[in-house]
RNA sequence: UGGGGUGUAGCCAAGUGGCCUAAGGCACCGGGUUUUGAUCCCGGCAUUCCCAGGUUCGAAUCCUGGCACCCCAGCCA
C-alpha cells in the first residue's frame, strides 16, 4: 500500500496497546485477528473491523491473522470463505501464512471440554432446549440449576464422549459450563459449550457430531493464536466475562483480552448479513457483488477504490458510541482520490443533436487535456465535426439568467473546441425539442474568446464523427429512507430508482479502449467506472461511481 | 424492573482538572479563482460539552442524583 499516509487519529484501542507496551518492556509481539464466519459475503462494516485489526498489528509492527469462525456447519460454505479472502486481499491486507480456521482447533477444544469437566467446571446436561430456556429465568428474575447440574464427573466424561461418537440425536444433549444460574448477567447463567449436530462440516465434513459454541470456540482460539488484543463488536461487551472464565479455569498457552467498539451504521442501507441475504434471493439486487449493495464487492463492481474504503475506515473513528454515518461522507473520500488520480474524458449521456450550420463538412482533430491540474497526465486527441451532440439538460428554451448553459441567442463554450450560439430550435409533432442549429465562432478554436468576452458556460459534448455507444450504468442509494432497518417492513422502503440502465450514452472515441475496471472521469457527470464483468470494447458497459458534486442541481432544485 | 454500555455542533470526532473564552473532518452558508456550476483558495459555523446540584482559585474533564438511547433471556456469531 502506497497510499494512508495521512495524520491518523487516535483511538481507544490504539491507546490501551500503547499503555500495554508502555506498562510492561516484556508485554509480548502485538498480535490481532480478523475472525468472520463464512456465512454471507464481507460488507462495509466488516472492513472497519478489518482495517482496525490489520491496521492496529502494522502500526505496533505486529501480526494479524485471519481465522474463520466456522463452528456453525449449517450456515457455513467454502463459496463464502473464497470470497471472504477475496475481499481482505483487495482491501490491501495480508495475513501470509496465517489463514486459520476454528474447525483446525476442533481437537484441542475437545481436549479443553475434557478437563473443565475433570476439573467439575462443566457437565452434559439432558434438559431439552425448551427446559433450558425456561431453566435460564429472564432478565429480571434468575435462572435456576438443571437436575443434571450435579452429574458425576466419570458420567458426564462417558457422556460426552458418547456425544462425540454420535450416539445421541440433536438436542438430546448439551455441554454447558458449570457457572452461576443466579447471575444478573445472563451469559454466565450455564452457557451451553457444545451442542449435537450431525449436519456436514465444509471442511471437517462429518467427522464431527458436536459443534462447540462461539463463546467457548473464541476465546480459546484466540489463546492458541497467542492474539493479544480481541478486538470486536459492542454486543459482545456482555460475553466478555465469559470469555475470561473459560481461559481463567484453563491452561491456555496465552492470555488474550476482548475489547469492544461500537460497530458502523450506514445511511441508507442495510448492514445485516440477514437482510443483505434476502435482498439477494429476493431478487432485490443482482447478487453480492451488485454495485447498489454495502458489500466489498459491491462497492469494487461499483468502481471505488480499496484505498478510499481504507481512507473512509480511517475518517469515521473508532469509539463506543452508537453511530450513523452518511454515506455521502465515503463519497466524499472517493472523490478526494479519484478527482486527483483520474484522467478525464467526454461523454454524453442523454443527447441533444446540435448541427453547426457555418461549420465546414470536415472533421478535424482538437486537443484536449487528461487533467485540468496535471499537465503531466498529457493530452489526446478528440474529433470535431459539424454535427455534435450535447446533453439535453444543456439546453433550456426558455432559460432563467441563472442558467448559463445553452439557450436560444445565448453562446456557450464547448470545452475544447468552440463558442457556439444557438440560433434555432427545432422540434416534433409532439413539441419535443429534437435538435438545435447553432453558429461557432471560427476564431475560438480550442474554445479560446479571441476578444477576451465573457463566457460563462462551458459545456461537454461528443461529435457525432467516432462517437462510441454505450450502456451507462447509474446508481442510487438502494433506499429511500436513513435507517430503513427501523421499520419492520424495511423492504417497502427499498429504491426502485435505485438502478437506472442508459443505452443512449454517446462516449468520445479513446473510451473505445478503455479496460475492464478502468476508472474515468466524465466531465461535468461524474466518476465511470468500465463494468469488471460485462464490459467489452465491442459493447462498453461503464458504471456511474459517484457523481460530481453539483451546487447547480442544488440551487435549481431549492428554486 | 436485572446486567452491560453510551451521551461534546446537522453527522462523525479530539479532548482524561488550568496553555480550552472546546482540535480536525463531513455537511451547510458566504466570497474569490476557474475552458468541468468540478477542483482550488479565503471566511463563517458549540460563551458551551445530556440535565440538575456539588467539590475546586479553576470542571467537558472529579463527586452525587436524574434523564435519554443502545445491547443481552439461540443448542447463531
Amino acid at each position: 500500500m502506497q497510499d494512508d499516509k495521512q495524520p491518523v487519529q487516535t483511538n481507544f484501542i490504539r491507546k490501551i496497546i500503547e499503555s500495554d507496551l508502555d506498562n510492561n518492556p516484556n508485554f509480548p509481539e502485538i498480535i490481532t485477528r480478523f475472525p468472520p464466519e463464512p456465512n454471507g459475503y464481507l460488507h462495509i462494516g466488516h472492513a472497519k473491523s478489518i482495517c482496525l485489526n490489520f491496521g492496529l498489528a502494522k502500526e505496533f509492527g505486529g501480526l494479524c491473522n485471519l481465522r474463520f469462525d466456522d463452528t456453525n456447519p449449517e450456515k457455513e460454505n467454502t463459496e463464502y470463505v473464497e470470497s471472504i479472502k477475496q475481499d481482505v486481499k483487495w482491501l490491501g491486507y495480508d495475513w501470509e501464512d496465517r489463514l486459520y480456521f476454528a474447525s483446525d482447533y476442533f481437537q484441542k477444544l475437545y481436549d479443553f471440554a475434557v478437563e473443565l469437566i475433570k476439573h467439575d467446571k462443566a457437565y452434559v446436561d439432558g434438559l431439552s432446549g425448551e427446559e433450558i430456556h425456561e431453566y435460564r429465568g429472564t432478565l429480571t428474575e434468575p435462572g435456576k440449576n438443571s437436575p443434571w447440574r450435579n452429574r458425576e464427573i466419570q458420567e458426564n466424561l462417558d457422556l460426552f464422549e458418547r456425544m462425540r461418537n454420535g450416539e445421541f440425536d440433536e438436542g438430546s444433549y448439551v455441554l454447558r459450563a458449570k457457572i452461576d444460574m443466579r447471575s444478573p448477567n445472563i451469559n454466565m447463567r450455564d452457557p451451553v459449550l457444545y451442542r449435537i449436530r450431525k449436519a456436514a462440516h465444509h471442511r471437517t465434513g462429518d467427522k464431527w457430531k458436536i459443534y462447540p459454541m462461539y463463546d467457548y470456540a473464541h476465546c480459546l482460539s484466540d489463546a492458541l493464536e497467542y492474539i493479544t488484543h480481541s478486538v470486536c463488536t459492542l454486543e459482545f461487551e456482555d460475553h466478555r466475562a465469559l470469555y475470561d472464565w473459560i481461559i481463567d479455569n484453563l491452561q491456555t498457552p496465552s492470555r488474550p483480552y476482548q475489547y469492544e467498539f461500537a460497530r458502523l451504521n450506514l445511511d441508507y442501507t442495510v448492514l445485516s448479513k440477514r437482510k443483505l441475504i434476502s435482498l439477494v434471493n429476493e431478487g432485490f439486487v443482482n447478487g453480492w457483488d451488485d454495485p447498489r449493495m454495502p458489500t466489498i464487492s459491491g462497492f469494487r463492481r461499483r468502481g471505488f477504490t480499496s484505498s478510499s474504503i481504507r481512507k473512509f475506515c480511517e475518517v469515521i473513528g473508532v469509539t463506543k458510541n452508537d453511530t450513523r454515518i452518511d454515506p455521502v461522507v465515503i463519497e466524499t473520500v472517493l472523490r478526494d482520490e479519484l478527482g486527483e488520480t483520474t484522467q478525464r474524458r467526454m461523454a454524453v449521456l442523454d443527447p441533444l443533436k446540435v448541427v453547426i450550420e457555418n461549420y465546414p463538412d470536415t472533421t478535424e482533430q482538437l486537443e484536449a487535456m487528461n487533467h485540468p491540474q496535471k499537465p503531466e497526465m498529457g493530452t489526446r486527441k478528440i474529433p470535431f465535426s459539424k454535427t455534435v451532440y450535447i446533453e439535453k439538460d444543456d439546453f433550456m428554451e426558455d432559460a432563467p439568467k441563472k442558467f448559463f448553459r445553452l439557450s436560444p441567442g445565448r453562446e456557450v463554450r464547448l470545452k475544447y473546441a468552440y463558442l457556439i450560439t444557438c440560433t434555432d430550435v427545432i422540434k416534433n409533432d409532439q413539441g419535443e425539442i429534437i435538435e438545435l442549429r447553432c453558429n461557432y465562432d471560427p476564431d475560438s478554436r480550442g474554445g479560446n474568446s479571441p476578444d477576451g468576452r465573457k463566457v460563462k458556460g462551458t459545456i461537454h459534448w461528443v461529435a457525432e464523427d467516432g462517437a462510441v455507444e454505450a450502456e451507462v450504468r447509474l446508481f442510487d442509494r438502494m433506499f429511500t429512507s436513513a435507517m430503513p432497518d427501523k421499520e419492520e417492513d424495511w423492504r417497502a422502503d427499498f429504491n426502485d430508482d435505485s438502478k437506472q440502465i442508459n443505452n443512449t450514452s454517446l462516449l468520445e472515441p479513446s473510451l473505445k479502449t478503455a479496460d475492464k475496471a478502468e476508472r474515468f472521469q466524465f466531465e461535468r457527470l461524474g466518476y465511470f467506472c468500465a463494468d469488471s464483468v460485462d464490459h467489452s470494447s465491442e459493447s462498453p458497459v461503464f458504471n456511474r461511481i459517484v457523481t460530481l458534486r453539483d451546487t447547480w442541481a442544488k440551487v435549481s432544485k431549492a428554486r
